[in-house]
DNA sequence: ATTTTACGTCAGTCATGTTGACATATATTT
DNA sequence: AAATATATGTCAACATGACTGACGTAAAAT
């Protein structure tokens, strides 16, 4: 440990502990993802899917630009995935009442069930992580990713979470 | 915060705050990734050569089966992007001193210097978000998201990111 | 009445992943 | 020494999910 760079440089520890925190993020993404995508390769739909299905699951009745707003794409991009999930049942749209060039989404009952499905891995996966680490790492978890979202938008995307 | 779900259901809130973690890490990771991303388009990099690069310059001398084995993806696919970093003079290869049919990989200077500039930002962000969250949170963190990993790999993973 | 907004859609392109087949050099095993 | 296995490269075809740009339509806002 008491080698020359740590010895003659002492941002070298904290720069790799960043390093290392940054290899962390991504290998747990990766194994994070990889579940969800297993199961939604049985329907030959991919991430791009998922995201829509969970968003919506967890946000009924929402509509397409605050989707879009979500993810980030556009809506060409959105549109493909969308149209797709419409047509086979997983996702419907219904005609705004206050707004009616808006179409708010919905699930299906069949789109609820993959929802669930797909969810209820990756909520076990994440249950098992929180069960190990204990209460207090859980909290440290939530301050530390709260801390990676963008600054300008992070108000919002926390909003969004826990749908305030 | 009385209401009929978590009353009647006392999974409730602990499903609930499994899906806000869910999407905590959604966020975090789209937001962590885009500071990144933005600085590889002025190269006409994406996403797969800065996984290169960045494996490449944690692990000099790595080999492409070692890459391949970190990464995930075909050959055919690293290779595209690899080929493509060498002919470009970000990536050398040396073959292998005891193994001959090995292809060592090594960052050149120009390399090193793109792999600097990406990770800097990319350790400026984490670093903001561990100051504001505290050396406790710190520690949650890298314990929730080792958990996130496979478990089939995890000790491989975790000795990869630690180089032990 | 005009303009703006929310959404849909067509067309083409790019990046990055996949499979499958085959080649070549080197190491290992029989 | 010959046969086999391994590490790597490469060609070809294809899928997914992003992108840009252009255009259309219905409804809301001015």
């Amino acid at each position: 440990m008491t080698d020359v760079k740590s010895v003659n440089n002492p941002l070298f520890l904290r720069e790799e502990e960043l390093r290392q925190a940054i290899e962390l993020l991504f290998f747990a993404y990766r194994d994070f993802t990889a579940g969800a995508d297993n199961i939604l390769e049985d329907y030959n739909f991919g991430r791009a899917h998922h995201r829509v299905i969970h968003f919506v699951g967890r946000n009924e009745g929402m509509t397409v630009s605050e989707l879009l707003d979500i993810l980030r794409i556009t809506k060409q991009s959105l549109n493909r995935v969308l149209s797709n999930l419409i047509k086979r049942g997983f996702v419907e749209q219904r005609q705004g009442e206050e707004d009616r060039r808006q179409r708010c989404l919905y699930l299906t009952e069949e789109g609820r069930l993959l929802e669930q499905k797909v969810s209820r891995a990756q909520r076990e996966l994440v249950a098992n992580a929180f069960r190990e680490a204990g209460g207090e790492a859980v909290a440290g978890y939530r301050k530390v990713l709260t801390g990676l979202i963008d600054e300008t938008h992070r108000d919002t995307a926390l909003n969004r979470i826990l749908k305030t």
